[in-house]
RNA sequence: GGCGGCGUAGCCAAGUGGUAAGGCAGAGGUCUGCAAAACCUUUAUUCAUCGGUUCGAUUCCGAUCGCCGCCUCCA
């Protein structure tokens, strides 16, 4: 028998443990008496850590380019700027888009939350290969056909409780930046011409790669079943197309690179300089972009300007569904409309989409999704309730207490890479404990003022907890809820119930409590 | 094949070298005429498996098994 063992029978059990060993309580008592002394100095490191002006708290990211987690620091601290790569309009955006897009709304609102002034850019590509494909099935010219879709996208995005950022820009209507940044990069030696398309030359680029981790090395050009027939006159199967030459039946641009389009990097690089400058602090999107297509910003951005293009790259994880990442292409999606139209509400689908951090994969379920439905419901109920109270002026320090906790609680959790788990947590912690303050009546006005301040202060990150608005019942259903009162004090049982039964089924739910009754809609 | 990640209760899921957050679901209870809501108690002697380092590992290291992502359009 070793000490490792005797050691780890003492950490996980009580007396039973030795009892059962027939070894005497005594016999480990130096052990607890080592380990306490040991968790104490622990202890002391750790507050003394947590007081260090060095762990101010600041908002911590994990930058995908240097594989660490950084402190956030704008370039300019006035004001931060960021680029989300937006979508590709051809169909309706799946919730596995949203995840990406509700966690750019989260940092957005983090951003702000944190004291920045913040300008948000993010871009719609309204012109790729796919759109033109759809465009020409639906037989619809490429704008009107990509406006509607766009429409769509923002009629799901502001029900799920984005907030809109600073500028939204189209890809088409950038063209002459694309065509400019092309011609920049071709002065730095960047580019050649075949067969009426330009292709940046990646080996004149030695930092391609950096982004991804990839290493290149062992990719023959040619000879690889991945290169598609129409790019086969590329010097080098990793370089990409900038300028598309134009084909006969699609749209195209006549430009002094030719009658062409776009290809699809070239508008991030393009947009995000124009709207942004030449560097600026965040980019984000979810993990698939990272290769090839952020990897292609850099090589345009820096190529064209010699400057670093980014300073902080953050990406979302995948949203699974059984295991598998939710797409188009495996057909295992759910859109919003789907959802809603299963019942579901878009409070409930934003919680679910935030409620695990942005660098996990997170588990869609239908399950899941019901249990994000009851939480809001709670949240919302809370808050309503909280709103309703009539207290006593005054304020306790016990509350006060709890605010400040939970507050920092909140803010440590989203400063660690946006934690939205831990930070949930503390609001369900703060809201279990503010019921107990309620249903003790040991809040009082003042109080009740900073409790509601605090849960608007949450929520203008997460943004789930709804309005707590005072509404008025049809008279008939007020009529309906005096007539039960009546009964129930008549001890007429049986009216009173069936009269519930009847609200219920309008979507009224009943609750009768000490102070009286309360009704909330289903 | 190359690179990266994951495996924690029925489900979703956080987390840390010092003894397993939170939510949903389940069970019991308080309150209630009964409910509802809220609250309380309870639900992982254990964090895929096996080794190693350590006084101590779910946390670090190694191996094994399983799963996922990127490497091609993709949030």
């Amino acid at each position: 028998m070793d000490a490792t063992l005797l050691a780890r029978r003492k950490t996980t059990g009580h007396k039973e443990n030795s009892e059962r060993r027939g070894g005497s309580p005594l016999f480990f008592a130096p052990f607890g008496i080592f380990q306490t002394f040991r968790r104490f100095l622990n202890f002391l490191y750790r507050r003394f850590k947590r007081a260090t002006p060095d762990n101010y708290p600041m908002l911590k990211l994990y930058n995908t380019l240097t594989s660490r987690v950084e402190e956030f620091q704008p370039l300019n601290p006035q004001e931060a700027r960021m680029y989300v790569c937006g979508p590709t309009v051809y169909d309706y955006a799946h919730i596995g888009n949203f995840r990406t897009f509700l966690f750019a709304d989260l940092l957005r609102r983090y951003i702000k939350y944190k004291g920045y002034r913040l300008r948000h850019v993010m871009n719609i590509t309204d012109v790729d290969d796919k759109i033109i494909a759809r465009a020409v099935e639906s037989q619809k010219p490429l704008r009107e056909f990509t406006d509607q879709y766009i429409q769509f996208f923002f009629e799901d995005f502001d029900a799920l409780g984005a907030e809109r950022p600073e500028e939204i820009l189209r890809a088409t209507d950038h063209i002459p930046e694309m065509v400019e940044l092309i011609k920049r990069l071709g002065a730095a030696g960047h580019t050649y011409q075949s067969e009426g398309s330009t292709y940046f030359r990646i080996a004149g680029f030695e930092k391609y790669g950096r982004l991804s981790k990839m290493d290149f090395e062992g990719v023959v050009a040619g000879g690889s079943d991945r290169v598609d027939a129409d790019e086969y006159d590329k010097e080098d199967v990793r370089d990409f197309v900038l300028w598309k030459a134009a084909k006969p039946g699609e749209p195209s641009w006549d430009t002094e690179l030719g009658n062409g389009r776009p290809g699809w990097h070239i508008e991030c690089s393009a947009m995000s300089m124009k709207s942004l400058g030449e560097t600026f602090d965040i980019h984000s999107g979810g993990v698939d972009l990272i290769f090839p297509h952020h990897e292609n910003e850099i090589a345009q951005s820096e190529g064209a300007t010699g400057k670093p293009f980014v300073r902080y790259w953050v990406h979302a994880e995948f949203l699974m569904v059984e295991g598998q990442k939710m797409s188009k292409k495996l057909g295992n999606f759910f859109t919003y409309r789907d959802l809603v139209a299963k019942g579901h509400t878009p409070r409930a689908i934003r919680y679910l989409l935030l409620s695990a951090p942005h660098h996990k994969q997170l588990n869609f379920t239908l399950e899941g999704l019901r249990g994000a439905e009851k939480v809001v419901e709670r949240l919302n109920d809370f808050k309503k309730r909280l709103t309703e109270l009539k207290p006593e002026a005054g304020s306790s320090p016990a509350i006060a207490e709890l605010i400040e906790g939970s507050r920092r609680r909140f803010e440590e959790a989203l400063d660690d890479d946006l934690n939205t788990a831990e930070a949930l947590a503390a609001i369900h912690d703060f809201a279990r404990e503010t019921n107990v303050a309620m249903k003790g009546k040991s809040i009082k006005a003042d109080d009740q003022k900073a409790l509601l301040a605090l849960i608007d202060r949450f929520d203008s990150v997460f943004n789930i907890f709804g309005e707590a608005k005072q509404e008025l019942l049809d008279s008939d259903i007020q009529a309906l809820i005096d007539e039960r009162q009546a009964a129930r004090a008549a001890k007429n049982f049986a009216r009173s119930d069936e009269i519930r039964n009847q609200l219920t089924a309008m979507g009224i739910i009943l609750e009768d409590t000490k102070d009286g009754i309360r009704w909330r809609r289903k």
